[in-house]
DNA sequence: TCAGAGAATGTAAACGTTTACATCGGCGAA
DNA sequence: TTCGCCGATGTAAACGTTTACATTCTCTGA
């Protein structure tokens, strides 16, 4: 098979020691012995068996990735940003995907005990207790965007909350006086937040009560598409709906053509996200980009921050930015983008 | 720290020996004792060493996914297949995407070495010499969608050809004549693979010969924004163009708006890949679906097969089916879809 | 010349498993 | 009774590293 560290070792004609010393840089080692164990190794193509190693110096050099069931771009660009910090600090990556449940995610956390020396969690089916309960204690570790309720890990969200208040300013600074809500399921963290920015900045703007301007949805296109007409029931009707994320958003507006409803002209329309989609879309949809690949670059990087300080690190709770992206569908007369910006974002290599 | 095996065996007062067996169920054990042995393992939260089990076993239960910088959902459909299959069979993924170049591929290569038991490689930089200079002899590896040149090397790839060809047909089969392609970067294998299909393809329809019917590109919007006005000095001028992927089909159908071009009515279009982006184009453009998910699974369903085989297994080439989606960029009629099945395909977790 | 410092290198224990082999009973057959 | 077999369990070696400690070598300064 593979060639040891004691092949090595004969065929440079020093000890073990040696060639552990000149491979890891620790030790003192003669410049002539150093060339003559690197040739040896080189020579013999040996690479360290990472198991050895990490029996005696309880490192794997290894960081696990647990990820929800993402479809689109998100699972791209959340290991994107992950990937490119762990690599540049030499560090691998154990992902695991798809977990629908509770149970599935335990399942998983269990199967990384061992193999990793920390974990960046994003699974909005992952609380605190079940983390605790299933990990050795005072492992690193990272939580994006999950329900964190103060608990001692370390955890970054995006501002979902700003970002929502946002998009209500930029609506209200367009001439909205009665903007309407698509809510997102009731027991996610994400669209709570949403909400509450919604809430907070239409009273801001305009001293409103929300009451009776927001509509249930689950997040999904269908839920969107069934909003569309409840919203233009209301009494007197929305000039403006904010959908908390862009699959609802793009439900209102197949709604809209269907019914022949114009927008902007009839009613404004903002999504949250900004997904590829949203720029193509007719009239192209107003949204909150949030860079997931920021947000997981940030995590890998406080975690290897956590990593070094060891027992002194101190946890603690981050919130990332969302940013404005106002088109068409919201009435900004934004011109048409510049050609080359779009290319930029949608680029990819194929297939 | 973690319990290790020995104050397992400790608790329930029996050998090491007979707690490696209990747990590994091998090995004749009796009723009680593995009782005992369970009981104290869930009591002292016991999981194995990874390390020290792989050091003696020679296996790690991994599975090293190499992949290319890919965008959007490629990457998500890819490893969401290869996930699933894999942890079925109780393997981990290690995953190392962004290569951009062949340097750092065979970098990451490397770094797999020894915390693999086996390879999944996408990657359009990586070729057979690469690999076999970087892999020990014999290692089980599958290459998907790589350029395979009959090489000792299990391989998937999609249909290019086939889907190409389809594609063609389609077009022919609304009467076109005359179907202009925009091809994919030179040396890209799918594209080179996709214009052989659009070549055939069209000889088998009329006869024809494509010289002069073919416009270079290279898989970004923009050099579609472009064909677009090299495709209309044609003459006589092509009534459909066949773009080798949908970035650069949609890069048409934003010149064509500009210039006001209709389509399908003055010019049918149709991609390749059918990106979730293509549906919601205006008008809908027709595609040739693959489904990525599927090929990441069988993948890992043939390379865990190789696994089991040890030497006794042959390496061989597969061929993954492509299906034509026909939407109103080609001038098919077919009628708006049913919502539901719209959402089906979009709807995704958030954010 | 030589003590002693410090650089360079070697020796061997330890990490936590698995598993070949040894051991120990108990039981059926001779 | 005794032999041999077999099921259940224990003992200890081996896997490939790292590293504390021991040893050897090479200077430097008195």
């Amino acid at each position: 098979m593979s060639a040891t560290i004691r092949e090595v070792a004969r065929a440079a004609d020093v000890s073990v020691a040696t060639v552990s010393r000149v491979l890891n840089g620790k030790g003192p080692v003669k410049e002539a012995t150093g060339r003559r164990v690197r040739a040896a190794a080189d020579r013999l193509r040996y690479v360290p068996h990472v198991g050895a190693r990490s029996l005696i110096t309880r490192r794997t050099h290894a960081i696990g990735v647990l990820l929800p069931d993402l479809f689109g771009e998100f699972f791209s660009e959340a290991i994107r940003g992950i990937d490119r910090t762990a690599r540049g600090a030499g560090y691998q990556l154990l992902v695991s995907g798809s977990h629908g449940d509770s149970a599935q995610a335990e399942t998983a956390l269990r199967a990384m005990r061992g193999r990793v020396d920390g974990l960046v969690v994003m699974s909005p089916s992952v609380d605190a207790p079940t983390l605790s309960a299933n990990l050795p204690e005072g492992w690193p570790v990272m939580l994006l965007n999950c329900a964190v309720d103060g608990t001692a890990f370390d955890s970054i969200n995006i501002d979902n909350e700003g970002g929502a208040a946002a998009m209500v300013k930029h609506l209200a600074g367009l001439g909205h006086r009665r903007i309407a809500h698509v809510t997102g399921p009731v027991d996610n963290w994400d669209a709570k937040e949403r909400l509450r920015g919604y809430r907070h900045a239409v009273f801001l703007e305009s001293g409103e009560d929300t009451r009776g301007l927001e509509v249930p949805g689950d997040f999904t296109e269908e839920s969107g598409y069934r909003a569309a007409r409840l919203v233009l029931g209301m009494r007197p009707r929305p000039t403006a709906i904010f959908a908390a994320n862009d699959s609802m958003a793009i439900g209102l507006l197949s709604a809209f053509q269907e019914m022949g409803v114009k927008v902007p002209g009839d009613i404004a329309v903002g999504g949250f996200d900004d997904i590829p989609i949203a720029r193509f879309m007719t009239p192209p949809l107003s949204s909150v980009a949030v860079s997931i690949a920021a947000l997981g670059a940030r995590a890998m990087e406080r975690l290897l921050a956590a990593l070094r300080d060891g027992s002194r690190h101190v946890p603690r709770h981050e919130t990332l930015p969302a940013r404005l992206v106002a088109r068409r569908s919201s009435g900004s007369r934004s011109p048409k983008p510049p050609t080359s910006s779009r290319h930029a974002r949608t680029r990819r290599k194929d297939p």
